[in-house]
DNA sequence: GCGGCGAATGTAAGCGCTTACTCATCTCCG
DNA sequence: CGGAGATGAGTAAGCGCTTACATTCGCCGC
C-alpha cells in the first residue's frame, strides 16, 4: 500500500541491529569513586551519623544550627542517599510498582503518567511493567517487582492469579485493582463498572433505534473489563428481547488494525449486516471506523460506531467519536493517593466509585437513517 | 460540540474526587509476617548462607545435589530474596531508569515498552518518569533515580542540563541519549539524525514542487529533536534558495488539538497560504490534517501534510500520512543493549546509527494539482 | 539545692545479602 | 605416597543506612 522510499544521504544505512561506532568503551567499574556516606558527612559536620539520618529525614528534634550545619556539608559533599541502604533499614524503598497491560495503548499510557506525577508529589518512585494481558507474565512481574521490594502496587482489572493475590498479601503489600468498581469485591479496588458501562452504550444504541448491533471487542481472556463491557451489552440487548450471538463479536487485541481487520471478519459473517458496531475500546472502534470509511460506506450514515475510553483521538477524528468517557487520570490519581495512604498506616477507603459517562458525539446515528 | 449525555444508572454518580468506601482499612503494619530470609532458606537446607547465595546466583561452584536441596528450601518458604540487601551487599541495583519526555505520546510509549522487554530479558527493572520536556524536572528525576540506586538511565535527546551529565559521570552511572545519531557526540547516543531526516522530508516536498512550506513544530525548548528537524527543513528550503521565515513555523506541544490549532495559526499568519505543512511529529501532522480537512480543504488536493515517527494511526487515516518513520522499538532495544552491556562490564558501541527512512503515502501530492 | 524532666545528640545493633578468605577434601601426578 | 591444585562449603566482615536506647545537659519546681 505504502510506498516506501528511502531518501536518505549521508548516512550510512544500517540494518536492524547493524550499527556504527566510534570506540568502544572500556569497563568502567563500578564502584569507582566511592561516593560520599552518611559517614563522611557526619564527621565534616562534626555530628554522628544519626543526627545526619534526623536531619535527612525530617523529624524534628535537630537543633536548627546543627540542622544547617548538617545541609551545608550534604552540600559541600554533593552527597546521594543510599537508597538501598535506606530501604534495608527501613524498611521501605520508596518505590511503587505498576503493571499495567499496554503501555502502547495510549489510555493506559495516560493512566500512568497520571500515577507517576501523583507518586513524584509524594517522594515514590515508579516501577512499570507491562504484561500483555498474559496472566502469567503478570504474576511474573508482580513478583520480580516484589523482589525488588515495591512498598504498594497498582494492578489493572481485578482478574489475577491466585498467587498474585496470596504473594502480595504474605508480603503485605498494599495493592488495588483499578479500571474496575465492584462494591462487594473483597480486593481494593478504584474505578467504574464495566458491564454497567457496556449496558449503557448498548441502551442508546438501542434507542436509536439499532437492532442488529455487533461488537469488536478486547481479548476476553485474562481481561475481565472486556468480558465485562460485552456483558454489558448482551443484557441490554437481552432485556429488549435481543440476542448478541458469538458471531456478532470478534476478539481482537487493542489496535486500529485489529479494529479494521474486526469489521471485516463481522462483514464476512451469517445474517444481515450489522448497523451498529461498538468497539471495545476507541482505537478497536476508530479502526472499525476507518475501514468503513475506507470501504465505501458512511459512518454514522450506513453504519453507527461507538467505543470505550475517549482517548483524544475520538474528539478530533471525522467524524467524531461516541465513546464511554473513561477517566484514567482520576483513577490512576486516586489509586496513588490509595496506595501512599495505606503505606503510610493513612486510614484509607479501598472501594473507590468513578463515574464512565457516555459522550455522544458524530458517530453514531439513528438507524437507517442516512445521516 | 459533544453532547455529554449521562445515562448512568445505579452507581451514584461522584464528583473528582469523591467516593465511595466500604470500609475503612486498618494500618497494616510492615513487618507484619517477617519473611523468610536467606538464613532460613540456609538453616532448612542445612548449608550456610553463602552457599545458599551461591546457588540464587548460579554461580557454579556449587554441587548439584546442594543445589537441589536448596532450590527445595526455597521452594517451601516462599522465599523472595531481599532486593535492598542485595543491592546494598552487591552494589548493583538491577534497576535502569528512563526518563521520557511525555509517556502520552504513543511513539513514546511504544519505546518505553520496549525498553521495559529488553531489559526484562536480562532481569533489569525498569523505574520511568517523564519530564513533560521541562529540563529542571529532568534534572530533578535524574537525581531521584540516582538517588534510588539505578545502575544505568536512559534519556532522550541530547541537551540536558550540564548538571544532569555531572552527576551521572560522577556516580559512574552508565546513559545513553536516544533518538539522536552525532557522530561525533561526546556523550554515548543512539538514534537517528533528526536534522537530516527534517532535510529530506522538505526536498521531498519541494521536488513535488511546494514552495509554500510551514510547519507545526514542536516546542523547541529544551527539545533539540524539534529544533533540528526545523533546522533541516530550513537548510532544505535554503538550498533551493528559499527561506523560512518565522511566521512560517509555529511551536506546539504534541497533541491533535495542539496541530489543529498550530494550523489555523498558520493560516491566520501574514503572506500567502502554505500549501504543504510539515508536523513537527505525527500527532501535530494529523492534528494539521484533521484541522484542514474539518474546515473545508482536502488533503493532499489543497494542502500536503506530512510529519515524523510514523504512529500507528499515520499508515490508517484517510489519507494515510506521509511521515518519516522512526525504528524507536529498535533504538529503545539497542539502547538497553547498551546500557546492560556497560553494567555487565561489557564493551558496548557507544555511538549508534539508525535510519529514519521517508514514507511516502497518500497525504502528500504535487503543488497545485488537486489530488 | 536536688530530683526530675525534656531536648538534643550519640552509641551501636542490626536490616538481609554478597563475597573475600579460609578450610577441608578429593584428585591426580611424578 | 606426598603434595599441588581443584573443588565445595563455611566464616565473617561489611554494604550505608535507621532507630531503639543511652547519655548529657540545662532548667524548673519545690
Amino acid at each position: 500500500m505504502a510506498t516506501v522510499l528511502s531518501v536518505d544521504r549521508g548516512v550510512p544505512c544500517p540494518a536492524w541491529k547493524q550499527v556504527l561506532s566510534k570506540r568502544l568503551q572500556k569497563r568502567t567499574p563500578r564502584n569507582d569513586r566511592p561516593s560520599a556516606t552518611l559517614k563522611d558527612v557526619a564527621q565534616r559536620a562534626g555530628v554522628s551519623t544519626a543526627t545526619v539520618s534526623r536531619v535527612l529525614n525530617a523529624q524534628g528534634k535537630v537543633n536548627r544550627e546543627t540542622g544547617t550545619r548538617v545541609a551545608e556539608a550534604v552540600a559541600a559533599l554533593g552527597y546521594v542517599p543510599h537508597a538501598a541502604a535506606r530501604a534495608l533499614a527501613s524498611r521501605r524503598s520508596r518505590t511503587i510498582g505498576a503493571v499495567t497491560a499496554a503501555l502502547d495503548n495510549p489510555i493506559f499510557a495516560r493512566g500512568i503518567q497520571a500515577l507517576e506525577h501523583r507518586l513524584e508529589l509524594s517522594g515514590y518512585g515508579l516501577l512499570v511493567a507491562s504484561s500483555n494481558y498474559e496472566p502469567e507474565r503478570e504474576l511474573k512481574q508482580v513478583r520480580t517487582m516484589v523482589e525488588r521490594g515495591i512498598d504498594a502496587i497498582m494492578l489493572q482489572g481485578d482478574s489475577h492469579l491466585p498467587e498474585v493475590y496470596a504473594l502480595l498479601q504474605r508480603k503485605g503489600i498494599a495493592y488495588i485493582n483499578t479500571w474496575v468498581y465492584d462494591a462487594a469485591a473483597t480486593h481494593p479496588c478504584c474505578g467504574f463498572n464495566n458491564e454497567l458501562t457496556g449496558h449503557n452504550l448498548a441502551d442508546y444504541l438501542l434507542d436509536l433505534g439499532h437492532r442488529e448491533i455487533a461488537m469488536v471487542a478486547g481479548v476476553t481472556a485474562g481481561n475481565d473489563r472486556a468480558r465485562n463491557r460485552i456483558k454489558g451489552v448482551a443484557a441490554a440487548l437481552r432485556a429488549r428481547g435481543l440476542d448478541l450471538p458469538p458471531a456478532r463479536v470478534v476478539e481482537r487485541p487493542y489496535s486500529l488494525s485489529d479494529g479494521r481487520d474486526g469489521l471485516r471478519e463481522l462483514f464476512a459473517g451469517p445474517g444481515p449486516r450489522p448497523t451498529a458496531v461498538i468497539g471495545g475500546n476507541d482505537l478497536l472502534a476508530i479502526g472499525v471506523m476507518l475501514e468503513a470509511q475506507q470501504s465505501g460506506l458512511t459512518v454514522p450514515g450506513d453504519l453507527s460506531v461507538a467505543g470505550f475510553d475517549d482517548i483524544e483521538l475520538a474528539a478530533n477524528i471525522a467524524p467524531a467519536l461516541t465513546t464511554i468517557h473513561v477517566p484514567v487520570e482520576e483513577i490512576c490519581t486516586l489509586a496513588g493517593d490509595y496506595l501512599v495512604a495505606r503505606i503510610e498506616g493513612r486510614p484509607a477507603r479501598d472501594h473507590v466509585a468513578l463515574e464512565a459517562r457516555l459522550v455522544v458525539r458524530q458517530s453514531t446515528a439513528r438507524a437507517g437513517g442516512r445521516a
